[in-house]
Parts: C-alpha cells; sequence; structure tokens
DNA sequence: ATTATTGTATTAAGCGCTTAGTACAATAAT
DNA sequence: ATTATTGTACTAAGCGCTTAATACAATAAT
C-alpha cells in the first residue's frame, strides 16, 4: 500500500486517514510497532514535521502509543479499532448517499449505479 | 439550499462543487440568469475574488458563460448538464467503493450498509 | 560507558489561499 | 446623456501548511 497524497487538502490530513486505514486494515497489526517518524516521513516523502503532527493526531485518539524511546505501537483494543472500521463506513456511506441524493437521485437509483460499477469491477 | 463551507479545503473549490451541484440539480435552471459575482460573494460569505474565481472555472468547463455586462448564464446544453450530472455520481461512487474495499468491506457487505443506512433515512 | 536510535521542540522561510481595497471598461437602465 | 450595474484586474497583507535545519532528552544497543 503506497502513500497517496494529493495537493487540495492538507497533507497532515491526508496522512491521518492512511495510516487511519493502515491500522483498521491490519496493514499495521494490533500492538505492532511502527516505523520511527523519520522514516515514515521518507517512505512518504514527506516533512519529518508533518508525519509527526498525524501521528500526534492519532496518539490523542489512542490508536498509537509511544514508548519512549522504543518506538510507536499500535494500540492493542481490538474493540477500538472495530469500532473506528465501522464509525469510517458509516461516515463513507452517509456521505455518499447525501451527494447523491443532492444530485436528485432516488435509493433505488443509487443502490443501482452501486451495482453497475461494482460489475464492472469484477470483469 | 444553503452554502456550505469548511475549512478544510480551498474555498473557491468548494464552491465549484455547489454551484456545479446547484446547475445539475435545477436550483439555477438552464439558460437562467444567476446573481451577479459580487451579490452570491455575499451569500457565501466569501470575497467577490474568491467566488469570482469559482465562476471563472465553471465557464471554462462550459457550464456558464458572461454577456458582458448584462451577467452570468447558466448553459443551454442539455446534454452536457446531464453528462456532468452522471460523471459526478459514477465518481462519487467508485471512490465509496474504493473507500470501502480498502477498509476490508466486500461488495455485498457494502450493500447491506448502504441499505441500512437508507432504512434509517426513511424513519 | 559509549553510541545510536527514538520522539520531540524550535526557528525561519516559502507558498497558496483568502481577504480588503481599489480601479477600470462595457453596457443596461434611466 | 447620465447613472448604475456588471465583469474583471491589480496590489498588499495575513494566515495556515509545509519544508529545512537544528537541537535536545531519554533510552536501547553495543
Amino acid at each position: 500500500m503506497a502513500w497517496e497524497l494529493k495537493s487540495d487538502r492538507p497533507i497532515y490530513a491526508q496522512l491521518i486517514e492512511q495510516i487511519e486505514l493502515r491500522i483498521c486494515s491490519g496493514v499495521y497489526p494490533l500492538g505492532s510497532k511502527i516505523p520511527p517518524v523519520r522514516e515514515l516521513a521518507q517512505e512518504a516523502a514527506v516533512n519529518p514535521n508533518t508525519m509527526q503532527r498525524a501521528l500526534a493526531k492519532l496518539e490523542e485518539d489512542g490508536l498509537l502509543y509511544t514508548n519512549r524511546t522504543a518506538g510507536r505501537f499500535v494500540t492493542e483494543d481490538v474493540k477500538l479499532v472495530k469500532q473506528v472500521r465501522n464509525k469510517l463506513a458509516r461516515e463513507h456511506a452517509q456521505i455518499f448517499i447525501k451527494k447523491m441524493t443532492e444530485l436528485g437521485f432516488e435509493h433505488d437509483e443509487i443502490l443501482s449505479i452501486i451495482n453497475s460499477i461494482m460489475k464492472e469491477m469484477k470483469e
């Protein structure tokens, strides 16, 4: 999973989302040590300060914790991670439905568009 | 339909999206005159320069045109507007599916989440 | 004990976005 | 003919984000 950073939004915000995603999807397993700030920053081609800013936020949220100076680790709180994963899923879905509704699509139309795109993806 | 502007993304980009939406959903009917820049800017509580920037982009895309100095009008090209509406719908759907897939949800799970949220909304 | 690694903090600079203020040209309205 | 409206252009300033460069403290590794 590569780092995908666009310039239309603050980088630190995108980093937060992508690390969150790595935790929720198991790329960074629960309880595991993640690479040091400087290394993550280099991977993402970003300034260490910017990466640090993202990590600090995730620490606030309880998804990461620091063992100064052994490094930084993913939480072992399975419940928390599942909860975050579900929260993100619901948010994505709600925002999506809101946008489609604003465009004037009915619920059944929304479902049919989703279905049609999923079919395309399977080919 | 009120102007909804957050601070986590450039305002001009949000304005573009929202005016696009107003055109696609008929709030600004095809061929109709839209309010002058200064008025739109005041409505949205935004600097006229910023609103102008958004309008210029939409003009580039062909959704608006200017009759200096009679004002600014929505295109009369029905095909174009329908095309934009469909493009937006597909993009929203694709991005949504991508995000859900990254979170580890299968296609059938995605559908069931969408369905569940739609049910909630009907209550 | 010494060294390297780790997280953290600080300062200065540059860049894009936004605002405020002002001005001008074209033309619709009077 | 005069006035008001409209789109457009320009400059200066402020703010947040990002980078670069350094430095420090704590501790794991040697």
